[in-house]
Parts: structure tokens; sequence; C-alpha cells
DNA sequence: CTGGGAGTGGGACAAATGTCCCGTTTAATT
DNA sequence: AATTAAACGGGACATTTGTCCCACTCCCAG
């Protein structure tokens, strides 16, 4: 759910640092709350996260979000425009404050053509969204929200991180109001903790949940 | 929906026209319902579309299956298991009589490196999936069914293709049961011309739907 | 402090979707 | 032509989810 990708940032890093292959990558700071990105609009960079949190979402125009995927250190974002040259599929927003390594788009497309190395590590970046989006999507298409819901949490546990109730109910594509509802459901059922929303499932644990609520 | 790519094909047909390039690369034929790749199995190539449609599809423990995508001439599957080295993610099955190209992992990993043109058109594959996938599931999962499937029916009158309603349902990921009701909902508004399946719009919903159908 | 705004929690009702089921149509096979 | 399996269409009912609304807390700028 929150993405990272420590080897992609070491790389970026080293770059950084060579005078020649770095002259062009640049370090930028926002504020928790700033946007990054903003959907529809044209960019010529690319961002790579150094620090910080920020979420990723398309914004319909009957006034819901979706977030695809909270991105942290070491993720990209902007590569899909500077691949197709489109414009700006989602938004991208500072959660916490965030520092980006920015890379323009033909400075990037030339990285990848002459460091191998970082080409490959961008496809690995790709395939992971594809392979990872389309699990998902089709979890939370086939399945009742409560699996979602409990799956989402148990992520969130695994990872620390903890986001706002509107945050979690977008990315479950759910309105805020079906996301309390169904928690409340499995708070009913003895399934969570009451004391904070601490749970710790492994992916059997998560499994034996599901199944006993197969019979209430 | 169902995605082609030209330019990919015409260059895996030029290699294997190439003695050099295309020693590896074979040709293999499937007849309509048959499995070219089964969902958790280990392959070894990837695959290649010369003719024919195909459906990639997760299918749940639960019994439900989530298409992703119907894939047509000269699209790439496999591609994620080379670049990623896992078990296959999803099913991909013959719609008709299919013919395909395979390649060994290695020699594909060999070719993206010799062939930048290659790995470039590659990159385009990808971030085209992944822009597309982004506002299908965003689109699936914030507006109502209704708007769903115009939009599919649209773009499949535009493909002249024709999926069964099996299909068509597990593409918007709900039960065959809603498929129909929506359908017959939109018939009673008269939004759908009885005869075939030509869109007819009137009003408002015509603009809106427009205009969303022009992206995808 | 203090008023306002954002986040939270949930009741009541409406709308959307799923499940179960059965009769009909279609298409292919014998 | 007869038989059968699969696809289609939809009724009845249950469940899930959304919308609208209000009350409560918490926090921060004035």
């Amino acid at each position: 759910m929150l993405r990272t990708n420590t080897a992609f940032l070491q790389f970026v890093e080293q770059l950084f640092e060579d005078k020649q292959a770095g002259n062009a990558i640049q370090l930028k700071s926002f504020a928790a709350g700033a946007h990054l990105i903003r959907q529809g609009s044209i960019i010529s960079q690319v961002y790579i996260i150094r620090e910080g949190i920020t979420k990723c979402y398309i914004a319909e125009d009957n006034g819901k979000d979706y977030i695809f995927e909270f991105l942290g250190t070491g993720e990209i974002t902007g590569e899909l425009e500077a691949i197709n040259k489109g414009a700006c599929l989602s938004n991208i927003t500072a959660l916490t404050p965030v520092t980006v390594f920015t890379i323009p788009h033909n400075r990037f497309m030339a990285l990848l053509r002459s460091y191998p190395e970082f080409n490959e590590l961008l496809l690995k970046v790709l395939a992971a969204r594809i392979y990872q989006t389309c699990i998902r999507t089709s979890y939370q298409q086939l399945y009742p929200v409560e699996y979602a819901l409990l799956r989402l949490l148990s992520l969130e546990a695994s990872q620390q991180t903890f986001f706002s109730k509107k945050d979690m109910a977008a990315y479950l594509g759910i309105s805020v109001r079906s996301f309390n509802r169904t928690l409340k459901d499995l708070r009913e059922k003895n399934i969570l903790d009451k004391e904070g929303l601490n749970i710790d499932l492994s992916k059997e644990q998560l499994e034996q949940m599901i199944k006993r609520f197969e019979d209430a």
C-alpha cells in the first residue's frame, strides 16, 4: 500500500552526487498538504521521493477521489508522462513534508538509455505496479468491502503507518460512511482489538478470520 | 478495452524473420477456449499475439473472475513474469483461435538490452497499461455501474467486437444479473437503440459520456 | 478561553448490487 | 428432427453501499 524502493533511491542518490550525470537533477521540498503534481497538467520532470509520504489519486468530476497508492521513499512519479508525453494522470500530494529529486524528462529518458541498470530498475517498478494494481483491483471488485478493509488494516499495521479515514476510504473506493460501518461491524464481531486499530495479521491469520466470518 | 499494438507486432515480426535475432522465437497456436497462461503457474516465455483475441483475468477463490483486458494483435503477455520472475499473475485464454510468437525469458531480456527501440516500445506498453488501468479502476469504483456499462458498450461498438455477457460482466467486476438489469434500465430509458448496441445517448448524459469515452 | 473547521461516529432511509431461481432462447451435436 | 448444454432475461428477496444529516471531539488561530 505504501510503496518504497530503496534500490531505486540509491541509484538516484548516486546520480545526484555525480557531477557529470547529476547536473540536471535537483532537490525540491514540499510542505504537508502541498500538490507535487496536478491531474491534467503538463509537467516536464519526473520526481523521485527522497523523504516523506505522498498520495497518488484521481479526482473524478463527481467529487470523489480514488487513491491508487501511497508513495514513499524511493518511489518515482511523473514517469508515465515522461514515457508517453501526455497530461498528468493523477494528483500527487504530500501527506508529510516531502523532499524529492527532480529530473527533466529528456534527461530522464537519456539516463534510461545510458544506464541499463537504471532502465531495468524502472521496468521493475512499472511491472510491480501493474502487478499490485491488478491484484488489488480484482480483490476490491470481487470481495465484500469487509475483506478489503481487513487487508488494508493489516497492511497498515505491518507498515506502522496511519492514514486518515478519508484517505483509507478513498483507497478502498468507498464512502467514509461505509468505511465506518464496516469497521464497526468488525469490532462487534470482536475481530478487532477495541484499543486501537492495531491488528497484526499474517496472511494465514487473515484467511482464518475471513473464514470465521463466513459462518456468522 | 481490446488492446492492440501494431508497432510492437511489427518489431517482433522483423525479429522473427531475422535468422540471427529470431532464432529462439517460435510460433504457437491455440484453439478458441484454450489456456495460454494459467494463473499461479511458472512460465519461461513471453507471448506476443500475432493473431486472435484473448482475455486476461484473475480468478479469485470465491469463484469470481475479474477481466483486466482483452489482448489482441501485437499485445504482449507474460512480460511481468519475465521482468519480475514470479508466478503468473493472471490467466490468459483464447477467445478466438490465436497465434502467438513465443520468446524465452532470457532471450527477451537480452533483446531489450540489445534493441533500445524494443525496450522503449515495452516501456510504452507498460506505461499505457498503468495509465488505462488507473483510469478504468477509478471510474468503475466511483461511478454507478450504469456509466461504466455505457462506456464499455461504446468501446465495443467502436471496435466492432463482441463479447459474451459473462465476459462483459467480469470486465466490469459485476454479476451477470446486475449487468442485465442495468442494460434493461438503459433500454427502458431509451438510451440504447434496441436494434443493435448502437449507443444513442440523449441529454446532458450524452455530453458527459462522450467526454469520458474520448480518452479510452 | 472560544468559535470555527476538520475529522469522527453513527442513525435512518434510499439506491445499487448480489444471490437464488426458473423459464426461454440459441447453437451445436447426435 | 431431437437432445442437450450453454447463454440469456428477469422476478423476488437479501445484502451491501451510498446519501443525508446531526452530534461530538479535538485542535488551533484569533
